[in-house]
RNA sequence: GCCCUCGUAGCUCAGUCGGAUAGAGCGACCGCCUCCUAAGCGGUAGGCCAUGGGUUCAAUUCCCGUCGAGGGCACCA
């Protein structure tokens, strides 16, 4: 019996249980079934009593005491407890939790998966770096969480979209082009300009594979330095991404976003809607009608479209697509945007909430417990893909999935790259390891549990009960990190589920040993390990980690 | 000055849309492999959940103030 089947029967009980009483009082919305923290209180508890007595003008112990054997009847529930203020405490039959093992194998890779956001188009853009240098590590948090909640979203039942809006038109590609340009001609780079050895070697790169470019006009020679690195280094951020296992749907444009003329489209619709205005020669955007703290240029005196102005037509570009929700992932530098980009979407009509903007704290690196000042002008920066080179792809993702964005995270490279046994991604990989072993070493023994009688209610150790009830809680998790857009949710439950595991392990023998026979309870406990493995899988594919059968 | 995020064990951090004794890893100490992966398990030690008020049957969680940390307030990109 599944937590979602349990709630339902209990929902059902309590409201036979008003009718009988004659109290014409409404479920409360406080209404909770969960599994309570300690498991003397049972497999699961509902607050139910504590939440009705208010509405029902009736003491907590009174209502839980009428309620408890009406809950207690329910088919597969052992015993239904009162405790505490007023908590009914349910204990599930072993037979009713041992089903669940049985569920989760015939759901396979669709355990965890449901329908909490089905119908919903969301669109989330996220890293939206400028392509005039490596992904450096404040990217690569919202590399690895942006795919994160994509990929949680999906499981959730959303159609969504992933996308990367490139800044590829305006005065620090110019820049960029520029300093290429002078590394070509060994000339010094101007003060405002990138430096770094991937200027130089991409300079070198651009001059092999092209030596005539340096004999072009100067101003026809800026642009075409200029367009080689911008389609050098793109291409280099996007391999490094996929590397990285984070795929787009969509790579933005904002040049293309001018070309097709979205920019003024979008101008045009803003204008439709009355939030645009004119002053000083300027066009503005009136978004302190919505709660920004001062309205914003959309084309400068001097005829210029702002950033601004594309930002926006980007946004009327994907409501166009029917994205009901738009999510972006920005650093904590950029929470000034919070309140502009609501306002875009109120000004176009839509709802404030339509627009939601997650701020991730930025990433501190230190090494040996020094800070390493991150700066992509002075070339002092960690990449991403020096990241992935020295601790690999599953321990790069996983350390910055498993902390929730708004809270600051400091990476030691000293201790992510010498202390790796110590990263909890190996601790759940391990898990998943050692079942598939174990697996392994039943095929080998000729034991074919998929077609052995599964008896349910042997699964009656306390370890197996354990085990079970937070197998079940897998689809709860996943929707959970959904709807907050919070995928370390995923991470820390999966932590605790190889914990659990590891301690299942420790106390129950899955395989006979030498030449016993197998047993009933065995095979029940093979239906387990593979619904744990299953489990774990499901989970470590969320966050776009490897889930090894061996290590 | 105004705004945003944060303040939990020695360290790095979970938990917090109000719930029953506040958790993990690392570090320290003590145990467990003739048996399915010891990258594992069990145990000990370590806390005024920054601080002062308020709301509530119930506050680490919600509200306000204070202190502390980080970040932001362009006709920049």
């Amino acid at each position: 019996m599944t937590p979602e089947a349990l709630a339902l029967c209990v929902r059902g009980a309590v409201l036979a249980w008003l009718t009988e009483s004659g109290l014409s009082v409404d479920l409360p919305a406080e209404f909770k079934l969960e599994r309570p923290k300690s498991r003397e209180h049972g497999d699961y508890a509902t607050n139910i009593a504590l939440a009705l007595a208010k509405p029902a003008g009736l003491p907590p112990k009174a209502i839980a005491e009428s309620l408890a054997p009406k809950i207690a009847e329910i088919p597969g529930v052992g015993a239904a407890e009162i405790a505490g203020p007023g908590f009914i405490n349910i204990r599930l039959d072993s037979d009713a939790l041992g089903q669940t093992a049985q569920i989760i194998v015939a759901a396979g890779a669709e355990f965890g998966t449901g329908q909490a956001l089905a119908g919903r188009r969301i669109n989330v853009e996220f890293i939206s770096a400028n392509p005039t240098g490596p992904l450096h590590l404040g990217h690569t948090r919202w590399a690895a969480v942006g795919d994160a909640i994509a990929r949680v979203l999906v499981a959730a039942g959303a159609q969504v979209s992933t996308e990367f809006y490139i800044n590829d038109r305006g005065v620090q590609l110019d820049k960029f082009g520029a300093s290429v340009m002078a590394a070509a001609h060994d000339q010094e780079i101007p003060e405002d300009g990138y430096q770094g050895a991937y200027i130089h070697d991409l300079a070198a790169a651009i001059v092999i594979a092209r030596p005539s470019i340096k004999e072009l006009p100067i101003e026809e020679q800026f642009i075409a330095f200029r367009e080689a690195a911008y389609a050098l280094q793109l291409k280099q951020q996007q391999q490094v991404l996929e590397q990285f296992r984070t795929s787009f749907d969509l790579w933005a444009s904002e040049r293309a976003l001018h070309e097709s003329n979205a920019v003024e489209h979008g101008l045009e619709l803003l204008r439709e809607q009355g939030h645009v205005y004119e002053l000083d020669g300027a066009v503005w955007l009136r978004t302190t009608d919505f709660g920004d703290d001062k309205d914003r240029v959309l084309v400068k005196a001097d005829g210029e479209y702002t950033y601004f102005a594309s930002d926006t037509a980007y946004y009327v570009n994907k409501r166009e697509r029917d994205f009901d929700l738009c999510i972006y992932l920005l650093g904590a530098d950029h929470h000034g945007y919070v309140n502009r980009l609501r306002a875009v979407a109120a000004c176009n009509g839509d709802q404030l909430d339509q627009v939601e903007v997650l701020i991730g704290q930025l990433v501190k690196i230190t090494r040996g417990g020094e800070e390493v000042k991150l700066s992509k002008r002075a070339g002092n920066i960690v990449t991403l893909d020096e990241l992935v080179d020295e601790v690999g792809v599953d321990a790069a993702r996983y350390s910055l999935i498993r902390y929730p964005v708004d809270s600051p995270l400091t990476l030691d490279l000293e201790v992510i790259t010498l202390r790796t046994n110590d990263n909890p991604v190996f601790y759940v990989q391990y898990a998943h390891a050692r079942i598939a072993s174990v697996l392994r070493n039943a095929a080998e023994l000729g034991i074919d549990w998929r077609n052995l009688h599964f008896i349910a209610g042997l699964l009656s150790h306390e370890r197996e009960n354990e085990l079970l009830g937070a197998l079940a809680e897998f689809p709860r998790v996943v929707a959970g990190a959904a709807e907050l857009r919070e995928p370390h949710r995923v991470a820390r439950y999966l932590e605790d589920l190889a914990s659990i595991y590891h301690r299942f392990y420790d106390s129950c023998r899955v395989l006979p040993r030498g030449d016993e026979d197998l047993t009933p309870e065995q095979v029940a406990r093979l239906w387990l390990c593979a619904a744990t493995r299953q489990t774990i899988f499901n989970g470590l594919q969320l966050l776009g980690v490897s889930a090894p059968d061996r290590m």
